[in-house]
DNA sequence: ATTAGCACTCTCTATGTTAGAGTGCTAATT
DNA sequence: AATTAGCACTCTAACATAGAGAGTGCTAAT
């Protein structure tokens, strides 16, 4: 995407605040009158009808204002939008907020979905950080009757997970204890696959509980991790241009859909450490083209790691909600960093 | 609410399952000619008139049809719906969708929302189940690095809370187990203000952990267990009552207010055993007046219980919902009680 | 390259107009 | 006393029409 000359820049940049700001197509009177760009409105005329031949703007119908295309959006946020820092007094209240509630991820997540959803005013998507290769930490057994055994196992990454079993093979409760010092003093460090590489080696007890342990790793490991919390869609649906019947089909449309959001995410490629800003699908998912994302990693790099970001109309105050999405992933890293210190 | 005589009763009946079924005023007309009352629509139309001088009718403009009231929906729930029990095979259906997921409370949850959701093509809603007056059933202490200590609590009733917590008194990782030991010892099956009153005579170490225990068990018994799940609603956006902005915004706003569905929940005296149909918000939650709700409790009475039911516009096929959610609680409360079999 | 001026286009709102659906009433009938 | 045929009346929904206003696009002059 090439840079555009000073003029051209300079009613681009306005239209496109204007319309995030207002929701209706932006005159050219209305360019010169708000922007001292020393011509005349018939010359922003002119200007904008070539920004409209290089695809940077459209206009619904002859003789509505313009209105900026995804293009437009586009080459707002790489080259016009500034970034609107928290103030710090801000980021003290919402620090304060993680602080009142329980070291928990769940509820860490919940928090960070509420507050990007309050301040976005739009909604917010926190997947559960996913680690991609965890290692077993500790095991415990407790005997909760009949032949049911609740089996809890922590991962050195600092997810716990939890399951109720049936140990056929045991049937003294006192046996538990040492089980468990056993498997816990021989799998300390391993992952899921040297685990398995191991079972063969061990004794029958040990296996069948190894098979469950195997299992856990996995469903953390794999996509069950990869839980998608989705907050405050209604803001969504108070947007001007979703009023129409037709337009909360798309809303709606986007929801239901099992696991669209959820592909979505996994198939982007957050692979720099900044927010990343999908805008109307970017031709990848055409029932996206109305709707644009701010998307940032949040978590340890390659252990846990999840991701964090708001989903709003494609007419959406970027210049707020990068810094916003960025400093939430910031504040979240630093408190799954925290917790998860080996 | 009294009776009514007999051709009332069925022009009432045909009236709320028709605009039921279609959504749009049903006439005098269209009476006659689908049901046989052997009179003609004249008199049907002096009926109607007279049920709408008692409250069961409207009509939305002088020379419309009829629109049931909430009066009107309510008398057909009491006396005229018949309910239209799931095949077997159906059921069976279901219970092998229970049957491939884990046994765990999180995803029966999951499950049970989505299935109501898909069948009554509507919102549904399943609260987890609390448990009243739990009792200590075992606890297990993890070092987790630093002072830093997981904290697992298991109940008798079979639910476990963790806790990641901090014991400054504590600095010998050795201690941890015989320090565990003891508390599972002094305060097996006691609720958590058995605990508290006990609390004084322990030792400093023992008093600290205690506290933090008094406090996973208060949550598990009082607000915290009652989380609500919430899924489908964007079915009711698709229902022809809400295309209007006007009508969206009923349903975000009661969306978007926080704990405000919570607080029907808990405020509705599920006492008796079987479903309850609150239609219209009954005059207590003026916000509801277009919705209506199907609940049912499941659970072990008195033990673990918890909510679960459909949300949708009052226009509801009540006939089909109430047997899917009484079946729907029916099926989680053989569930739990199988799970937290003491 | 810029701009004043103006014709042209399209939306939006208001205002009628008409067809049709359905009621409510009255007077006749059973 | 209940029922009903008949008809006037009411209201909506759909469609047509007109005018105001906003804004562009083009042209010709600067």
């Amino acid at each position: 995407m090439e840079r555009l000359p000073e003029r051209q820049e300079q009613i681009l940049d306005f239209v496109v605040r204007q319309y995030i700001d207002r929701a209706t197509p932006v005159s050219s009177k209305a360019t010169v009158e708000r922007r001292d760009l020393g011509v005349s409105a018939a010359t922003i005329r002119s200007e904008m009808a070539r920004l409209e031949g290089l695809g940077y703007l459209t206009h619904p119908y002859t003789s509505a204002g313009r209105v900026p295309t995804a293009l437009g959006y586009r080459y707002f946020v790489e080259y016009l939008m500034e970034e609107m820092a928290l103030p710090v007094s801000e980021r003290r209240m919402i620090e304060h907020q993680f602080h009142q509630v329980d070291v928990d991820l769940e509820q860490w997540i919940r928090l960070a979905g509420a507050i990007l959803t309050s301040r976005a005013r739009t909604a917010s998507l926190v997947t559960s950080p996913r680690t991609r290769r965890s290692r077993f930490g500790r095991l415990e057994l407790v005997w909760i009757g009949e032949s049911s055994v609740l089996l809890s196992l922590l991962l050195q990454e600092g997810s716990a997970r939890q399951r109720i079993i049936r140990l056929e093979s045991m049937r003294v409760p006192g046996t538990l204890r040492s089980l468990a010092d056993e498997l816990n003093a021989l799998l300390l460090d391993l992952s899921s696959e040297e685990i398995r590489a191991k079972s063969s080696q061990l004794k029958p007890a040990q296996e069948e509980l190894t098979k469950q342990v195997v299992e856990l790793m996995n469903e953390v490991d794999l996509g069950h991790g990869l839980e998608l919390h989705r907050y405050g869609f209604a803001h969504i649906l108070r947007q001007p241009e979703f009023t129409e019947a037709e337009q909360v089909e798309k809303v709606v449309g986007i929801l239901e859909q099992p696991g669209h959001l959820e592909s979505i995410l996994s198939e982007i490629a957050l692979s720099h450490g900044g927010v990343q800003v999908i805008i109307g699908g970017e031709e990848r998912w055409p029932q996206m083209s109305d709707f644009s994302l701010v998307l940032a990693r949040y978590g340890a790099a390659w252990r846990t790691e999840g991701v964090l970001g708001v989903m709003g109309p494609i007419r959406m105050p970027y210049g707020r909600n990068v810094p916003m999405v960025n400093y939430m992933a910031d504040l979240m890293s630093r408190l799954v960093r925290g917790r998860f210190a080996q």
